[in-house]
DNA sequence: TTTGCCGATCAATCATAGTG
DNA sequence: ACACTATGATTGATCGGCAA
């Protein structure tokens, strides 16, 4: 395994022996591709959201969320998979989170869900048993 | 840190890697297609057929791939190069696919 | 035009399996 | 036993497309 040696394609201006190129998908990461206006693209800032200042947390930073969060999220949720505007608003002060978090939370928990129940599509009647 | 601890009923606990050739056949995939590691949905289910494993496991598979190779390109040399040898072409394909779209749409 | 949802991904993190 | 690494899964958040 001495030098791979890379014939064809363009030699990527790089450190030494990085035969292999640096295609598109490798590029460092998300939110840049498109670099539209200060605000409003695509669904963000849903409707005025916003809570304690005004600061422009236009990045992400995975909050991590706290079980009396999700606790009661997971509650509203049985109660109804989808979740009305005046709703939403009351959850986001609620639980101290923004109504973009509580939309979003609420599209995972949905896909979540959709993905559990196909996993449950099968086994009629065996159980799992353990060793 | 009082956030709790209810992780204690993930389904993550119990854990268990692929079989070697369930990992071969996803490298061999990946590898070939480097260009553009992205099978469709139709892909990932022959992909999950031949692994015996799920079609989530191998949207996973692919997700963690991804990102951890292109977070270090240099430790996935090695590995990059054992199975681009042992597959070879295809990866022509996407490239071609990927310029042929680029190109499609221009005044 | 603005806003919500879906599907796919990303990226960081969790918890466990493997390795030395 | 034990530190450290490899790896599968989970999840808050983003991106692009689409419908209302």
């Amino acid at each position: 395994n001495p030098a791979p040696a890379n014939p064809t394609k363009s030699p990527a201006l790089n450190s030494p022996t990085v035969s292999k190129q640096i295609f598109p998908w490798m590029k460092e990461s998300r939110q840049n591709t498109k670099q539209k206006n200060s605000s409003s693209s695509s669904g963000e800032s849903c409707a005025g959201d916003k809570s304690p200042p005004g600061q422009a947390s236009s990045k992400r930073a995975r909050t991590a969320y706290t079980s009396a969060q999700l606790v009661e999220l997971e509650k509203e949720f049985h109660f109804n998979r989808y979740l009305c505007r005046p709703r939403r608003v009351e959850m986001a002060n609620l639980l101290n989170l923004t109504e973009r978090q509580i939309k979003i939370w609420f599209q995972n928990r949905r896909m979540k869900y959709k993905k559990d129940q196909k996993g449950k599509g099968m086994m009629t009647s065996s159980g799992g048993q353990s060793p | 840190v009082m956030i709790l601890r209810s992780r204690f009923l993930d389904a993550r606990r119990k854990r268990r890697n692929f079989s070697k050739q369930a990992t071969e056949i996803l490298n061999e995939y990946f590898y070939s297609h480097l260009s553009n590691p992205y099978p469709s949905e139709e892909a990932k289910e022959e992909l999950a057929k031949k692994c015996s494993i799920t079609v989530s496991q191998v949207s996973n598979w692919f997700g963690n791939k991804r990102i951890r190779y292109k977070k270090n390109i240099g430790k996935f040399q090695e590995e990059a190069n054992l199975y681009a040898a042992k597959t070879a072409v295809t990866a022509a394909h996407a490239v071609a696919a990927a310029v042929q779209n680029n190109q499609t749409n221009s005044p």
